[in-house]
Parts: structure tokens; C-alpha cells; sequence
DNA sequence: GCCGTTTTCGGCCCGACTGTTTTCAGTCG
């Protein structure tokens, strides 16, 4: 799978066409790739079947750019693209990650200045050249050094499992705030919209929104600028404000009308490519959509603007739910009212992955089965560590044994139906960790890959597809082995991963850890092409952790998953057919 | 460079804020 690599490829040219002043292209070229990226099969596979014709079918892959992947697909490089490279100074793409830096300005600066670098700019801020340029001044001065260092300092997205908790911290405050300077705020208006309300897996920025009469505007930025972590005020105005808050992340603020509220949480929700995709949709319609409405193009008569509800009613879509605006196909989807029913909270019936004192849990087995039980759950599968985790505490047989003792005293007590099982390891020839008589008696085994990540493909899609052939395996757990910001996905041919769990009946992990989100929404989405049925899991490793579904929860609403694809929807009777084992 | 219920040529989302202008360009999302 070589997508992204080629989408990295091609929004790279797009910010050096960029800096070149070039025009259109870069657009081009970063809707190919956006495209590239969420195509949700491989396109290597789509050429070497179908040649260029079948790269030409993809939405904004014409004849040039399939040229182009057809070369680099076969001889790893695009000749075009080396020269322009060669080109441009190596240091452009950037400065253009610099806030306040676009193409002209950098333009700008190298023919006048000679500055190619970060470190020229730098250089050239330090000994004031900047500020006798035209376009530049005083201010300019100091404000690029400081977006430079906040560069610096932190230009890593934020994992959602810490951007929304912050989020729900900040509108808290600000909340507060608001209620505190004004009565004529709707405080339940005042909500999280862009890449968090998508519930994407890392955030740039947190973007928040309010409502608010004109006059009664600039209060609310008012309380949004004072909050006490508030660092500093990139911008402030009646409608829009950012600032930096102590920690290092970028918050912005916008306050519209009641008449423009829906519209506006349409638009700053986004993505980017949803909403253009959506504004061509109006246009076609005749109308024009903005942050402030949706208008009759002739005359400018406002027709919806109150509820995000009613645009995509106007439009002729069924409402979108956020975590699906990618454009991925799904406002052809709403326009044909084909949308997923998504997965919903309520619809979580159990939790198939958590973890005791037993192994490297924090809390004992009964405040777990507990605090489960008083989340509503039907069941849960206790899924402690198996015996090779030595450095996660993982459970001898004889330990192991005990553990079902305990579970069988603890179930007379308790109304939860609790499972025994074992986050058993895939060992390093595709084994699992225990013996056969083992992982027969056990209710759910859920399977892993904690060792030996650094295997070419070939041993480690071996090593999978073995233990995914084993009869008594029912879970592959966090399938891409990635973390977050620190470990890449293991090489591995998910495809035939995903024919082998398909084969044998076997269910995919959609493990909710903060840090894992394996497997992520593009890989649900190909997943579910080849059939495959899912769970959601906490992997909770203290009582604290089981409200992390949500996170899974949302990657699988962005995998366009329904109840029926989500085997913890199920009941407890049905979930029996789908581990056999629990009839026993 | 892509694309077509206006088009095979001529469009390509749209508006806010800032800093530098003295009416707007550049940048951002």
C-alpha cells in the first residue's frame, strides 16, 4: 500500500508549485492527492489491473498526474518532479509551515533578501533586515519570530484523546466566563466544531464556536482572550480570535448571529474538502453557501442558516453526520440518502478487552466488573496479558486458573455476564501463548502482536494470517501494531490479513487507546470491503480508562460503521454465535 | 492540472483579519 507515500509525493510538489507562484496546479495536485489518501484501496493494485484508464477513473487523476504515479509506481521516481525539486531552495516547503508565511512573501524574501532557510530568516530577523522590506514593517518583524519559535516548539498535531478533553476544559471556562459578563448568551451554543467534532485521530487546532448578537460579540472574545491559560492573542476581532494557550496548542474562537449558527457550524466544522465539494453542490443549485447562510445566488434572499440540519435539506442531502465529512463519497451518498446508519454510544452493549491487577491493570478485577456494571453493560471480557508479556506481568497458566476461580465467585455477585479471557500474544511463528487446553477453556481470545515489530512483511503477514488460521483465536487486537506519534504501523499486506480474518470468522479490534486508535478509520473502511465484523474496545487498563470508547467509537463512525458491523452491539444471546466458544 | 445539467476552454469556495497600504494584498482556514 503505497498511498500515502505517493499523496506525500504530491502534496510536496504542491507546495513548491505553490512557492513558484504556479497557479491552479498546487490545487490540483493537493486534491489528487486528498483523493490519493482516502481512496480506501490501493493503487498500485488499481495499476498494475487496470493501467492508467483505471488511475484516470479516480476524481481528479486525469492523464498527467496517472503519468505520473505510473512512473513513480515504477521506477520509484517522477523525473519532473526531481528537476522541480532541484529548483526550488530546499528550504521553501518550510518556511511555508511558518504562520504568516505564504508563497509571495517567501518569494519575497529570497529575492531580496537571499533568505532559502529557516535559519537565513532567522538570521535575517535578528540584524532587522526584514523590516525595510516592502510588505514587511515593525510587526511583521516580530510577529514572524515568534511564529518561528512556536514552530519550534510544537508543530506535532495533538492526539484526540488530549485535544478533546482540553477542548471540554476550555468551553468550561469559557463558559463560565460568559455566564459571569452577560446573561444574553446561549451557553449550549457555545460547542467544538473543525477536525475535534470530526473526532479525527490527531488535532491541529481546537476550534470552537459561539453565538452571539453583534453587539453582544465582542463580551464573548473578550472572556475567550482573558482565560487565565491564555498565552498570547494572535488575532482578535468581533467574529474570530486564535490564541496560544500556556501548553503550546492553538485555539480559535467564532461568534456568529442565531440566523448564521447552523451555517457556521457546517462550514467551521469542515473538512476543507467537504465543504468545497459542498459549496459546488449549491452552486449547481443555484444558490451560495458561506459561514453566514445558504443564499439564492440571483438574489441573495437567505433560505437556511439557523441549523446545520436544514442546509443539507436545502441542498437536496440527507444530513451528514460530521465524522463522515472527508469527502470520501459521502455527499454522493446523502444525495442518493444511502448514508450508514452509524454506530451510536447507546448501542455499546460490553467491552471485549481490559486489563487487571492480574497483568498490568491498575485496578482489581471486582472495581473493574463494577464499574462496567454500573456503565450498563451487558458483558465484558476480562483480557489480561498471557504468559510470554513478562514485562506486562503476563498470567502463568496456574495464575491464569485463578483468575477464572475468581471470575466464577465474582459472577454470582454481580448481574454483568463477565467473560474469561486472554490478550493472548501472537508469538513470532504465529502461535498463540498458551496451549491448546488452554485457550479452549477460555470464553474469548482476544489476539497480538506485542514483539518482533521490526519483521519484513512477508514474515509478519505470515506470522498473522497463521494465528488468525487458529481455531481458537476470535480477536485480532490493535491490528497495525502503530502508536500514535512514536511507532509506525508494522509492515504488513493488511489485505491478505483481511482475507485470512474473513475466511475464518475472525473479528477486528478497534482498539480505543488514546495513543493506538488501531485500527484507524482508513483501515476500517478497507476492512469492511472485504466483510469483516468489529469490536470496539476500551483495552482499559484502570477503571478510568473505559470511558475511552468514545475515541474507538469515533473511528468507527469515521470508518462508516453500523450497529449491525460492531459485534459489542450485539446481545449477549446473539454474540454467542459469533464466539461459538461461549456455548460451551 | 482537472473537469463539464452553462463549457473541450475557461473556470477553479469564500470571507475575516492583519499590517501595510491610503484602498488593498497576503495569508489563513
Amino acid at each position: 500500500m503505497r498511498n500515502r507515500e505517493i499523496a506525500e509525493l504530491f502534496y510536496e510538489v504542491a507546495d513548491i508549485l505553490e512557492y513558484q507562484q504556479v497557479e491552479w496546479k498546487p490545487r490540483a495536485y493537493r486534491k489528487a492527492a486528498q483523493m490519493i489518501e482516502n481512496l480506501g484501496e490501493d493503487i498500485e493494485k488499481i495499476y498494475t489491473k487496470d493501467g492508467k484508464s483505471g488511475l484516470t477513473k479516480i476524481p481528479g487523476i486525469g492523464e498527467s498526474i496517472a503519468n505520473h504515479i505510473a512512473e513513480y509506481l515504477e521506477t520509484g521516481e517522477v523525473e519532473k518532479f526531481e528537476k522541480l525539486k532541484e529548483k526550488a531552495p530546499s528550504g521553501a516547503t518550510e518556511l511555508m509551515e511558518i504562520r504568516g508565511l505564504g508563497a509571495k512573501k517567501i518569494k519575497n524574501l529570497s529575492d531580496a533578501l537571499g533568505v532559502r532557510t529557516l535559519s537565513d530568516l532567522k538570521n535575517a530577523i535578528i540584524a532587522h533586515r526584514l523590516k525595510r522590506l516592502e510588505g514587511f514593517g515593525e510587526k511583521s518583524e516580530k510577529n514572524l519570530a515568534r511564529a518561528i519559535e512556536q514552530y519550534e516548539k510544537s508543530h506535532a498535531r495533538l492526539a484526540l484523546g488530549k485535544a478533546l478533553p482540553l477542548a471540554d476544559e476550555v468551553i468550561s471556562a469559557l463558559k463560565a466566563q460568559c455566564e459571569s459578563r452577560t446573561s444574553k448568551i446561549d451557553l449550549s451554543k457555545i460547542i467544538c466544531t473543525g477536525s475535534l467534532r470530526r473526532l479525527k485521530e490527531t488535532i491541529g487546532d481546537i476550534d470552537i464556536l459561539a453565538e452571539a448578537e453583534k453587539e453582544e460579540a465582542l463580551k464573548v472574545m473578550d472572556c475567550f482572550v482573558s482565560l487565565p491559560d491564555v498565552e498570547q492573542v494572535i488575532l482578535k476581532g468581533s467574529t474570530k480570535s486564535s490564541v496560544i494557550l500556556r501548553e503550546g496548542t492553538a485555539i480559535d474562537l467564532r461568534v456568529v448571529p442565531p440566523e448564521s449558527y447552523g451555517a457556521a457550524l457546517q462550514y467551521f466544522t469542515g473538512s476543507k474538502e467537504h465543504n468545497i465539494e459542498l459549496r459546488n453542490v449549491a452552486i449547481k443549485n443555484g444558490y451560495k453557501l458561506s459561514e453566514y447562510g445558504l443564499y439564492l445566488k440571483e438574489s441573495g434572499k437567505q433560505i437556511a442558516g439557523n441549523s446545520e440540519a436544514e442546509i443539507y435539506e436545502k441542498l437536496g442531502l440527507a444530513y451528514i453526520p460530521p465524522e463522515l465529512r472527508e469527502n470520501r463519497g459521502e455527499i454522493k451518498a446523502a444525495a442518493r440518502n444511502a448514508l450508514p446508519k452509524l454506530v451510536e454510544a447507546g448501542n455499546l452493549r460490553g467491552d471485549l478487552h481490559m486489563h487487571t491487577e492480574y497483568s498490568e491493570g491498575k485496578d482489581s478485577l471486582k472495581t473493574m466488573i463494577e464499574k462496567a456494571e454500573a456503565f450498563g453493560y451487558e458483558y465484558i471480557a476480562v483480557t489480561d496479558h498471557s504468559r510470554s508479556q513478562k514485562v506486562a506481568n503476563g498470567l502463568d497458566v496456574e495464575k491464569l486458573k485463578a483468575q477464572w476461580k475468581e471470575i466464577d465467585k465474582l459472577s454470582k455477585i454481580f448481574r454483568i455476564k463477565i467473560l474469561k479471557g486472554s490478550e493472548v500474544d501472537i508469538l513470532k511463528d504465529g502461535s498463540l501463548d498458551y496451549p491448546d487446553e488452554i485457550l479452549k477453556e477460555l470464553d474469548i481470545v482476544v489476539g497480538a502482536v506485542h514483539s518482533g515489530f521490526a519483521f519484513l512483511e512477508r514474515r509478519m503477514t505470515e506470522r498473522i494470517v497463521t494465528a488468525l488460521e487458529n481455531k481458537y483465536l476470535d480477536i485480532l487486537a490493535h491490528p497495525s501494531g502503530r502508536l500514535l506519534g512514536k511507532r509506525e504501523a508494522y509492515a504488513v499486506n493488511f489485505e491478505k490479513v483481511f482475507e485470512a480474518a474473513a475466511a475464518n470468522g475472525r473479528v477486528m479490534e478497534i482498539n480505543s487507546q488514546p495513543s493506538r486508535l488501531d485500527l484507524n478509520d482508513e483501515l476500517i473502511l478497507r476492512a469492511k470491503t472485504f466483510g469483516l465484523k468489529f469490536c470496539i474496545s476500551s483495552d482499559s487498563h484502570a477503571v478510568s480508562d473505559l470511558t475511552s470508547m468514545r475515541y474507538g467509537l469515533g473511528q468507527a463512525r469515521r470508518g462508516w460503521l453500523e450497529k449491525e458491523d460492531v459485534v459489542n452491539t450485539y446481545s449477549y444471546s446473539r454474540l454467542k454465535q459469533v464466539f461459538k466458544k461461549l456455548n460451551a
